[in-house]
DNA sequence: GCCCTCTATGTAAACGATTACATATTTGGG
DNA sequence: CCCAAATATGTAATCGTTTACATAGAGGGC
């Protein structure tokens, strides 16, 4: 391998005048630019980043530590960050982790020397568990907030969006409207709920502990969470699903009861992932803007890297968006003409 | 930040025993074995990566180059990936990167000192283009190949793939069988159509060139592909689409144009995503094993990190699977009894 | 008691870059 | 023509590890 010597070497000049032609620090003369330039070009020469990185203590690499994540959620937040962190000269690092402490923690330590910062996806985690990270790395939470002000944060509008959708189904119509909830220890999922039971109380609907059922946000779950459902004696008449995947798996056992959607029963997931309107119904949900989460956490990470985790930490969260298609019924359903059908499908 | 020296300091030991201790190197008597573990434990000392790849030359780290990939499989093909480094010890860099050659050869070049080898997915770059990566690291080409021999490649079986399930449209009666392609630039989207002309050519039917519709691996285009073929004078009555979410497409299309599907219409994609079960009707199509995919990409490139590159070249290639459902008709529908549905769905 | 072989530990040289400081050369103002 | 300032380049310390080599003491065979 060729190192910073072998150029310097080759071009007859100190190595210090080679790293400052190559990193444009420090002056030197036109001649000598174009000579190092064409040398290293030449042979080929990369710089080391290990080695760069041990003497300026940089690494220009961030860590991200993800649980297991499943479908489009995954590759659109680390698409929003490898846009962000690359913009800014950053790498990702990314890992999956347990979720539970000790896991976090290890994963957390190996980022030493590796990672300038860390984004951390740990909706399954406790507010307690998180207090304390061990790191003297700044970190951003992701989907999940610490008990404390320790640590950056950035969540999804969750309760806001659950309460929209929920109010949406009240709005055309219906008041036994059951949900089919994500794991509780999850915090999207939990605040879903919370959005769906707050919702219900403004519109002065008593709360009916049957029509909340378990979930896991898998399209298995959703789909056996219905055939519950409309085992009831007093069915619902709308479902709101915790994501998705869920709503998902309800349709489809929706249609194989012979339920029809929305007639007989109203359908609304949350997530808004790009498959939705391809669904029979083309399913309402709650948008959630996955890119920007996973680029705005990179920013937040950035900022407490320049400021050298010396800096007021923040609370944000992004916001969603109600998209009503056919499977809540009430509404004109969303159906471009199939000329600009195309390019509007291809931006959302 | 505490270092190894501090750690010695405080153990009141030198750096080199510290070493040998917290790397297990070396004979050191039991008494300082717990000395040092305790006091490096006490004081929270984690080794500098950096440092200690700088003079091992080994970063325990695995590059990964990807292009804009969506869905499933892009979490899937990382996850298969992410278990295997971990297992092995490894962590992954992942980076996309811009599909032409420059854009590679500078990402390749930026793994210098950050990562032991590559991982290359550009399925969409021509052979030629990958024959000399300039690349003294182990280098394993994902879903494409180059026109020599000299690096690792694994890819998909989409020929055989293809082939099998247009021959399971013929075998149940189908002889005018559209196909939607992928981007003629990419090479999975490429051998699967040479897929679907052998099968033709074997059970005698003329290839049709109205037949083979553009697209590329979206639900639009699988959507607007299908409003073309229907408006045929002579219609086919299999469709087979080069991608799943090509085929969700059409399925919603030929929904929303009254066309039955499979009465009136077969409808088949590629990859077996998870919801391909969950469509209606259920969509038949060919499994890939996209975390195996990931997985044997990663042994690949230990294989060649461990022989320090100087090994023969392998090209392999992941099976594929039929996994046929009601999209095409023909054969009992795959709809296990409630009780058993959540296990198998979740393992699928 | 001598020498040889272990075992346990320390010393110091790498690894490949950056950069503070020193040095040499040029430039220009008076 | 001299000296200060600016410019160009070099020398060497440094980052945090690993590890070859050196050293010192302990044990054992003769």
């Amino acid at each position: 391998m060729v190192t910073i010597k072998d150029v310097a070497r080759e071009a007859k000049m100190s190595v210090a005048t080679v790293s400052r032609v190559l990193n444009g620090s420090g002056p030197v003369s036109e001649e000598t630019r174009r000579l190092i330039s064409e040398v290293a070009g030449r042979m080929r020469y990369v710089p080391h980043s290990g080695a760069r990185s041990l003497i300026t203590s940089k690494t220009q690499t961030l860590g991200v530590l993800l649980p297991d994540l499943y479908g489009e959620f995954f590759s659109e937040v680390i698409r929003g960050m490898d846009d962000t962190a690359q913009r800014n000269g950053f790498h990702l690092l990314i890992s999956r982790a347990y979720a539970d402490r000790h896991g976090i923690e290890t994963a957390i330590r190996a980022m030493r020397g590796r990672a300038d910062g860390v984004v951390v996806m740990s909706p399954d985690l406790d507010a307690e568990s998180l207090l304390n990270l061990p790191s003297t790395i700044p970190v951003v939470l992701l989907c999940s907030v610490s008990r404390g002000n320790e640590i950056d944060s950035l969540t999804i509008q969750n309760c806001r969006g659950a309460r929209e959708m929920v109010g949406h189904l009240i709005s055309v119509g219906h008041r036994r409207i059951a949900i089919i909830k994500g794991s509780p220890r999850n915090y999207d999922a939990a605040e879903r709920l919370r959005g769906y039971r707050m919702s219900l109380r403004e519109a002065g609907i008593m709360l009916d502990p049957l029509l909340e059922r378990e979930g896991d946000f898998t399209e298995a779950a959703g789909y056996s969470a219905v055939l519950e459902l409309i085992a009831l004696k007093n069915r619902p008449t709308a479902i709101f699903a915790a994501n998705d995947s869920m709503a998902i798996g309800a349709l489809s056992a929706l249609r194989e009861s012979g339920i029809a959607v929305p007639e007989e029963m109203a359908v609304a997931g949350f997530d808004d992932i790009p498959l939705a309107r391809y669904m029979d119904p083309p399913l309402s949900s709650v948008h959630v803007p996955i890119w920007e989460l996973g680029a705005r956490a990179v920013e937040l990470l950035l900022h407490g890297i320049t400021h050298k985790n010396d800096h007021p930490r923040r609370r944000e969260r992004v916001s969603t968006k109600l998209v009503i298609r056919r499977s809540t019924g009430g509404v004109p359903a969303e159906r471009p003409p199939p000329q600009t059908l195309k390019r509007k499908l291809v931006s959302v």
